[in-house]
DNA sequence: GCAACATATAACTCGTTGGCTATTGATTGA
DNA sequence: TCAATCAATAGCCAACGAGTTATATGTTGC
């Protein structure tokens, strides 16, 4: 039973992976084929890369037709940004209403 | 050729190490016997952590007679903080000094 | 209904890596 | 000098995971 911070860290360790979630942080909803044309793997790999994405809460699927559009769940960041927080102990203050923010991204 | 986010995060993203990362940080400096005690692994795992932890600058080592102790190099959490607000695209301007005060950190 | 398309799943391979035990190297104290 | 201690290295193994190809499932337009 692997905490949070595991998968968390482990979801974002593959670089094909990371690169998926990081276009859909920049460029928004895409559907599986326009990932695929970027990711320099096969469609049944960046399948399997946003199946893991999705149980980790990092991503969210919408089903139109025959396409799947797939998004970034920036909330599912905030324990990052805790764990940082921790970590370096240093903006404790800073970010009290960070979560607020991060619910209002994700509507 | 791994960026420095691909090192980075797979550092992290295994429990054990990122356990001994984490002792570190909120304990200080600790010796490899110490780590030892609580990390539940062998001595030559927590050897081998520390040995990449170092590789990646993640931690730094003191050698003191037969002991090593080892410490967090909290500056090398940069690049995470730097991804981080990237993804989000919120935080840019609180965190213009902060590069200085991680610097301050690790004197 | 059928062909073409979009995505998901299955089954497999292969490299990486985290763990172990055994050993070596280095330092201390008696 | 010798035994004990601390850490690092060597060598091995098993598990995991990311990739592949082949196939299944589902959807659209003719």
């Amino acid at each position: 039973m692997p905490n949070a911070h595991d998968t968390l860290f482990r979801m974002l360790a593959d670089p094909t992976r990371r690169a998926i979630f990081e276009r859909l942080c920049r460029e928004g909803e895409q559907t599986v084929g326009k990932l695929t044309a970027h990711a320099g793997v096969s469609q049944p790999a960046v399948s399997k890369h946003l199946g893991v994405l999705k149980q980790a809460g990092l991503v969210r699927d919408r089903h139109e037709g025959r396409q799947t559009h797939y998004s970034a769940q920036l909330s599912a960041l905030t324990p990052l940004i805790d764990w940082t927080s921790e970590m370096t102990g240093f903006w404790e203050n800073r970010f009290d209403d960070l979560e607020d923010l991060l619910k209002r991204m994700d509507q």
